[in-house]
DNA sequence: TCTGGGGTCCTAGGACCC
DNA sequence: TCTGGGGTCCTAGGACCC
């Protein structure tokens, strides 16, 4: 890193501070149904899941910054935010409401276009979201400052940012909110700082004092458990928590309240690292109507075991681990899991373990219940060379593939067969 | 066979994020 | 704010091993 310098940046001019970007999609859902549906522009609109006609259940995922002129917010059940919506009528003066439902399909597509444009901007690219993402651009840009008599004053790495908007605004069609800062956790908060369509650039060194009059609950990672409790130790601002005792903050908080002080501080100094593989797949479905219902918890596990199952061969992904989720009235959730001897692709096994899983709830009231997988591995090259593979005949099967051919753990007396064609087959289970 | 310490794996729950 | 769906990371206790 500190060697070279790219053309247009001398050594002068670099600094050790990094160019962290945070891009952010403004209300990327009703974005989207903005790009296919032109006339949607400037009008209240609402896209949400779950609700199908007549049904009032189900949640907001998006509503259009008209929208929340309403009072309308996401994860608001559908019900509420429809009664919100002002109807639309035939009048040109009156603005109308609109709902869409959610078409994910249609939002990955265009993501993938945003996705294009931010890999061609920077080599380390973190996507959170389909929405969201982290660019480490340090080595393209400086925060050298240029402009002076007579013009704004401006650094290199807002020109970064402003080209990237421009190119997603023009490529793409759909708005984004960009924040520029020598971290993650600052370019994060200054991408929220201005939506939509914002700018902000926070250069090094004013990290601390643009965090400051902010409330807690701008610092990433402060959510309403812990902004509450920070309250009652009299920390309301980012300022406030830069400037609590840390040895306090770490007694309260563990860990994280070292790390929260930091950022409240300005220091962060995890890398921006490339996405990774997921670590966990799931799916989960709510009730209209809480039930007890053995066979109709059974119903929506089946299914939700086959989708995840699906989903997992679809993303060429192993599991070693099945789990259940149940979530109780008023809202109790509970999780239970069974770990395999070698990870696995086997949907009838997935489907098995979950409805085993699910008789401890027998009789049960739930609200929603949930299918996961976990623990996966993935059957590529780039997986067996990290365990070691490479090159070997068996490179294709993953960790735990081996050992396990013959069941020899004996957990619950479920036999795992010969690992063949990169995958563990199954006998008997239970 | 009344009993130390360290390490790892597994499960369950909690908090947080979008 | 009584709460949809899909994730991540952390913690804590127990089992098990040496």
């Amino acid at each position: 890193m500190a060697g070279e310098t790219l053309p247009g940046v001398t050594r002068e001019e670099r600094t050790d501070a990094r160019v962290v970007l945070h891009v952010d999609m403004d209300c990327f859902y009703a974005s989207c149904e903005r790009l296919r549906e032109p006339a949607l522009r400037g009008e209240p609109l609402v896209v949400g899941m779950g609700y199908e006609d007549g049904e009032s259940f189900g949640a907001v995922a998006t509503a259009s910054y008209e929208a929340r002129e309403f009072g309308i917010e996401s994860a608001q059940p559908i019900s509420q935010a429809l009664e919100r919506l002002p109807p639309i009528t035939e009048s040109d003066e009156e603005p109308g409401g609109h709902y869409r439902p959610v078409d994910i399909e249609f939002y990955e597509s265009v993501a993938e276009e945003v996705r294009e444009i931010l890999h061609e901007c920077a080599d380390v690219v973190r996507e959170v979201s389909i929405d969201e993402a982290y660019l480490d651009v340090t080595d393209s840009t400086a925060w050298r400052t240029v402009g002076g008599d007579g013009e704004r004053e401006r650094t290199l790495a807002e020109g970064v940012g402003r080209h990237l908007k421009q190119r997603i605004a023009r490529e793409v069609g759909v708005p984004a909110s960009v924040g520029v800062a020598p971290n993650m956790s600052a370019a994060k908060v200054a991408s929220d700082h201005d939506k939509p369509d914002g700018l902000v650039v926070v250069p090094p060194g004013s990290v601390r004092d643009f965090l400051a009059p902010l409330s807690v609950t701008e610092v990433h990672g402060v959510g309403p458990v812990t902004a509450r409790k920070m309250g009652e130790m009299e920390i309301r601002t980012a300022g406030d928590l830069a400037a609590a005792d840390p040895d306090r903050l770490e007694e309260r908080f563990g860990s994280r309240g070292r790390e929260l002080h930091d950022r409240a501080r300005g220091v962060d100094d995890r890398e921006v690292t490339p996405t990774g593989r997921p670590k966990s797949l799931s799916r989960e479905s709510a009730f209209a109507e809480a039930t007890a219902d053995s066979a109709e918890k059974a119903d929506v596990v089946t299914g939700l075991a086959a989708d995840v199952a699906d989903r997992a061969r679809s993303r060429g992904a192993m599991y070693r681990t099945i789990g259940i989720k149940v979530v109780r009235p008023p809202y109790d959730v509970n999780t239970r899991a069974r770990s395999l001897s070698g990870p696995v692709d086997d949907p009838e096994l997935v489907r098995e373990v979950a409805l085993d899983l699910l008789t401890e709830f027998d009789g049960d009231a739930a609200r929603k219940v949930g299918v996961r997988v976990s623990n996966l591995s993935f059957a590529d090259a780039d997986q067996s060379r990290l365990d070691g593979w490479e090159g070997s005949a068996a490179a294709v099967s993953t960790d735990g593939a081996g050992e396990g051919s013959a069941g020899a753990e004996g957990d619950g007396g479920r036999e795992v067969g010969d690992a063949t064609d990169g995958q563990v087959s199954l006998g008997e289970f239970d």
